[in-house]
DNA sequence: AAACCTTCTGGAACCGATTCCAACAGTGGC
DNA sequence: GCCACTGTTGGAATCGGTTCCAGAAGGTTT
């Protein structure tokens, strides 16, 4: 059995709140006190039990994580990130893969409401009033998504889409297509949003291919559309799609960035290594992680402020070879 | 503030144990009482405190995942099926990366240990002895790893090599490299030890290269090694590292597999985007993750059974384009 | 020397569930 | 009509910490 604060009391002829004392608030009790207590708690190899601690506090120590599919390449990064950065304030991470399942979100965040002090939400599908009604319990910063003024941090994609237009635009394309993620993903209505404003201001054409699931397949499938679009350039909701519609053109023999460009979102680590390698709007996933959990920790030390605890992380388009001059039409 | 047991108890008319048993062990209470305490939590919207109930009952329905870094692209499969398969028996995760640091690995388990029931390891770099210690205390499935006879699930990465030599043998292959990975990993021991006596048994040649970082760069960097060591394929530790072989060589201008095959190790998702597909050895990882988890399960309710509670899982290699016949030396 | 204050300490209540034990009512057997 | 038994229930202890409160010990001020 391990050693419990009684032990520790006992043998270091103390009581309980003492030993308490000595370990949490080392100041509030004598050095020769705090010393025997010290070492008599080495001398057990004493941990304090982090659930009796939760229970009599209310707190518990460890935040929710709750992603909707962790084998999306995005997400590693971001997940990394947030646990390093948890645990320097000696924080655990529970995590939540939602499969891309809005009610599975809320049922998960249901479950885990008691055993966390706070969650990070990376919920695209879930609607916004059950989002508000969770932030109503619990803190919560959103991930990669923004609640009305709720804290969250979130990436500036419509700066990355005003980068990878004008990149295009430089190349001489004049009509493009935009292959839509998830049509329920608050991503995808965002960059939509974004891609149209920015197409207009900048006087280019673009052509909406259906919303496609976001993987490999997805872009593969959307291929022979966009081929039939008869543009010179497509921009893909992620680099999943993007990954796919390269495959697809390779497949079909159609050659990138010579008879059409391609640019995907999220820059994940596979996009230098495919062959073109693959343009993409980089996301800062390390900065997002740290970020999270440093406004949820401000959060959870201060119950206001929430006014002005919203990030929006800078994006940043990268250049590689799926881009080039337009081809003649 | 949440509703609390005793809220039920008065809103019902009943005792708290009354509550507890209507909820716990229904067969021991009145249909009558049972009702009226059903209907009582349905009205308050009671939900057990998890963390009250740890503390009565000993038992956290947490498990401790801990993995080297989940951004290595093997890992992302594991964890959803881990947490998929936990959430199955009402058991939730929490995740633990050590940056691969063999330090970290054992203070983050010791951290944690209070708060889980129980443990699933992907620790290639802690010593056998520390982690027969930690399993000493917990329960413990070590995952990807064998440590004596303790409860483990593993891949056949013995006959994952036996097929890949065959492979390249069959090919024509009488001179292979080997790159290995880190020195300290169990894995990369594991497979050096195999690839000695297949290639012994298959009368092949193997030269080994020097131990790389399991990255991309590492596997650029040890591409002019093997270039030098006059081999026509090179089997790689690893997808990462077979994929820097393959830029490397790309950008030295050596074809693949005209020049040299490749084979890498975990058949990640990029493995099959490249060009040319990198040929490797898959390794089943959703079934690792559910295997592991149901086999820490079965742990937990019965203490014993430990003896025969080792799953190996079967390896299969998935032919692309990077291998080929052997070029004429 | 008395009054007062500060610092330190121990006892006990508390967090919210689970569970052991005793008491009780109702049933059936004799 | 009494006893034994089963089924149901409430009271209270328990898990292992944290924290409030009261009191002891020691020092300072008048």
């Amino acid at each position: 059995m391990a050693a419990t604060i009684k032990d520790v009391a006992r043998l270091a002829g103390v009581s309980q709140s003492s030993v308490c004392r000595a370990l949490a608030a080392p100041d509030q009790v004598r050095p020769a006190t705090r010393e025997r207590v010290h070492q008599a708690a080495a001398q057990l190899g004493y941990r304090p039990n982090r659930v009796a601690r939760s229970l009599s506090t209310g707190r518990t120590g460890n935040i929710g994580l709750v992603l909707p599919d962790i084998a999306n390449p995005f997400f590693p990064g971001v997940v990394k990130a947030v646990q390093r950065r948890a645990r320097e304030f000696d924080l655990a991470v529970l995590l939540a893969d939602t499969d891309e399942d809005p009610a599975a979100e809320l049922e998960l965040i249901r479950t885990m409401t008691k055993q966390v002090d706070g969650f990070l939400l990376c919920c695209p599908r879930a609607s916004d009033e059950d989002l508000r009604s969770v932030s109503g319990d619990t803190p919560v910063v959103f991930v990669n998504r923004r609640v009305g003024h709720l804290p969250s941090v979130s990436f500036d994609s419509a700066d990355g889409i005003r980068q990878a237009i004008a990149h295009l635009a430089a190349l001489g394309h004049r009509r493009v297509a935009y292959v839509a993620g998830p049509r329920s993903s608050w991503v995808n209505r965002e960059r939509l949003r974004s891609i149209r404003s920015v197409a207009t201001a900048m006087d280019l054409e673009v052509v909406e291919a259906g919303n496609v699931i976001p993987t490999l397949e997805g872009g593969i499938a959307v291929a022979d559309q966009i081929l039939a679009a008869s543009v010179t350039a497509v921009i893909a909701f992620n680099d999943m799609i993007g990954l796919g519609l390269l495959s697809g053109f390779n497949a079909r023999g159609v050659n990138v960035p010579a008879d059409i460009s391609v640019v995907g979102f999220d820059n994940i680590p596979t996009a230098g290594l495919v062959n073109p390698p693959l343009t993409s709007v980089d996301m800062p996933k390390e900065q997002c992680g740290r970020s999270a959990v440093e406004l949820l920790v401000q959060l959870l030390n201060d119950r206001e402020g929430r006014a002005s605890s919203r990030r929006l992380l800078p994006t940043q388009l990268i250049v590689r070879g799926s881009t080039g001059p337009a081809a003649r039409t």
